[in-house]
DNA sequence: CAAACGGTTGCAACCATTTGCCGTAGCGTC
DNA sequence: GACGCTACGGCAAATGGTTGCAACCGTTTG
């Protein structure tokens, strides 16, 4: 009958394990979370105390006086967009792996709640993973250097980064096209404030001036399925016979309007996306893309934020990795169209 | 000079807003977060320091004297399931809209891990959302009673809930399939230890009783895009002409799955999957689906869950609410087949 | 024999905020 | 002019841990 006390309402608190082992509070503390420092036998026997009693630590009281709060926050652009789900499940998994909880923080594209909630939410995590972040390179700068920050394809000095290398990857799409007999190749962009967009387009340029082949820029669209549409249209009033989209979901948005307006992909039209997000493989035509790993990323982003955060490092070695991305061919690039079409609308 | 203090490291606290604003702390804190007990002239001024000096309060502390973090926990059971997207994006908006943030937590389809983790983190979030909890009825009952808690598909008693109506559109789902002449269906169902799963396969066998069809069950397999090969293969060797599936992730695999092995969809078997989830209008053939309002039952479920954390509220109005689904009629249902090449093989 | 020593434990301050309670001033009412 | 009420603001306790410092203890050493 004492066990099931009247107060039983209330969670228990390290006062209760140390009163029951008798031992003072400090003690308890130590025992559960800086071993070592404690005699073997007593902390023993005040983690089995403790685990019968069914303890787990109050986490806003540890993370007031620790400043650890054993939460790093995710932020994302748009947590509707595929290429995040496998950021939010690289980390999701790291962090749980190290005792970590996640924050999922959608900054709807927008800076302004970016920064806003990064500094409203200080407190409230350790350290912060940047998916997509559309911070000016000064103000990202300097948030890094008053806390620990990972950036997700973003460059820049002074910022850990881990770094998806697509723009070598839009190479090997452009040499792919190239090999196929596409002489006119457009670039359709995603939104100039992307980051990534513009490290693509300008390899994209560069390759296309290498193999000696037109190349265009049709843009900036929305990198969303929906903006697919106004994108195919905007290609088919060009002389181009392949694109390469900033993303998956505006290359299935392509193709899903080239369906439509009974184009044939790829006998009229090639098409190549970025990424390679759930659904690409499936489509119709199930895409060519640049296989980006994605999950991976998310991962290592978390890896170099908690190594920031070990009690060694001092936030001076901010690393950054690049990740190698890899063409999957599969049935939405072809051959270029011959120019017997062509002739016989010019005869 | 003397703004630009030689402390600039430690963040701004509400004893400085105080001091600066010559109130006590007690004040402050009131008239930001309490406003009525104090003057209106007094707490505007307070605020306006708040606001120069850049001030933001601190989570923990808050949450360690009121008890409220501020932060909702959202559980998945795995991140990578599309379907959740669905789930985390309507729960996103709906908390950021409420000025709370989401603590994605993935328990990896484990009923030790939900138990584990709710029990760990108890002190870091204010309630929770169930996306799909394996939890047996008694634990989460018992959870629900000292917890704030709403589940999604889930129908406990006891137990707050938000409840898509897949069962209905199964009966819809299977008129649709006799409609079109099928007169032998299985279902395919998920891991049976998923609470949906045997709500969809009632209803799916008493709708077959009413229409005089025969009705299977196949599996269970995992609700994977993966095991949709075996699901396929195991379809074929039944009379079956046509079958629903738990889910369309599993749809989808069966789709790739059959038409590697060349059977033509939907001339030779029909599919429907549930839930819509993204790609489901964009597989080949397109999916016919029961349409689930995904991102609403998100926002839903938080509203109830905010709902339930008012002052007011005594946790007793635990409310379950249920949202149609609805038939989205795709390419992978036609006609049954005729009996043509079965009279073929049998001369 | 006293001092030094290392390992172990306790005391108490501290973290930033909320909140119950009390004092006080100003006001209206009789 | 006294009384009581109300609105406002301050004091201090409380929240549940962490951690610097000091005390203690049995042993070793000069």
């Amino acid at each position: 009958m004492s066990e099931a006390g009247d107060d039983a309402r209330r969670a228990v608190t390290l006062a209760d394990v140390a009163s029951k082992a008798g031992v003072a509070i400090s003690t308890a503390s130590r025992a559960l979370s800086n071993p070592g420092r404690v005699n073997a036998a007593t902390r023993e026997r005040i983690a089995r105390i403790a685990a019968e009693l069914g303890y787990s630590p109050n986490s806003p009281a540890r993370a007031l006086t620790s400043g650890r709060t054993g939460a790093i926050a995710v932020l994302v652009s748009d947590v509707t967009n595929p290429f995040y789900f496998g950021i939010i499940k690289g980390t999701q998994r790291q962090l749980k792996a190290s005792g970590y909880s996640q924050l999922l923080i959608d900054t709807e594209e927008s800076d302004q709640n970016e920064d806003d909630l990064l500094h409203r939410l200080r407190s409230s995590f350790d350290g912060a993973v940047l998916a997509a972040s559309r911070l000016s390179d000064r103000t990202l700068a300097e948030l890094a250097s008053q806390l620990p920050i990972v950036a997700v394809n973003r460059q820049t000095r002074g910022v850990s980064t881990v770094f998806i290398d697509t723009p070598k990857g839009i190479e090997q799409a452009v040499e792919h096209l190239v090999s196929l007999g596409h002489r006119d190749i457009a670039y359709v962009s995603g939104p100039e404030t992307s980051w990534p967009n513009e490290g693509r387009w300008r390899r994209f340029v560069k390759a296309g001036k290498q193999h000696a082949v037109t190349t265009r820029r049709l843009g900036p669209f929305s990198p969303l399925r929906s903006a697919g549409a106004a994108a195919a249209d905007a290609l088919l009033n060009t002389g181009a016979t392949a694109a390469i989209a900033f993303n998956d979901l505006l290359a299935i948005g392509m193709l899903q309007h080239l369906a439509a307006r009974g184009i044939r992909v790829p006998g009229e039209m090639s098409i190549v996306g970025c990424d390679d997000i759930f659904g690409a493989d499936f489509c119709n035509p199930p895409l060519t893309t640049l296989t980006a790993p994605i999950e991976q990323a998310g991962r290592l982003a978390v890896t170099l934020l908690l190594a920031q955060l070990e009690p060694g490092s001092d936030g001076g070695q901010r690393r950054s990795t690049t990740l190698p991305t890899h063409l999957t061919v599969r049935s939405s690039t072809g051959p270029a169209p011959s120019h017997r079409s062509i002739d016989q609308e010019m005869p």
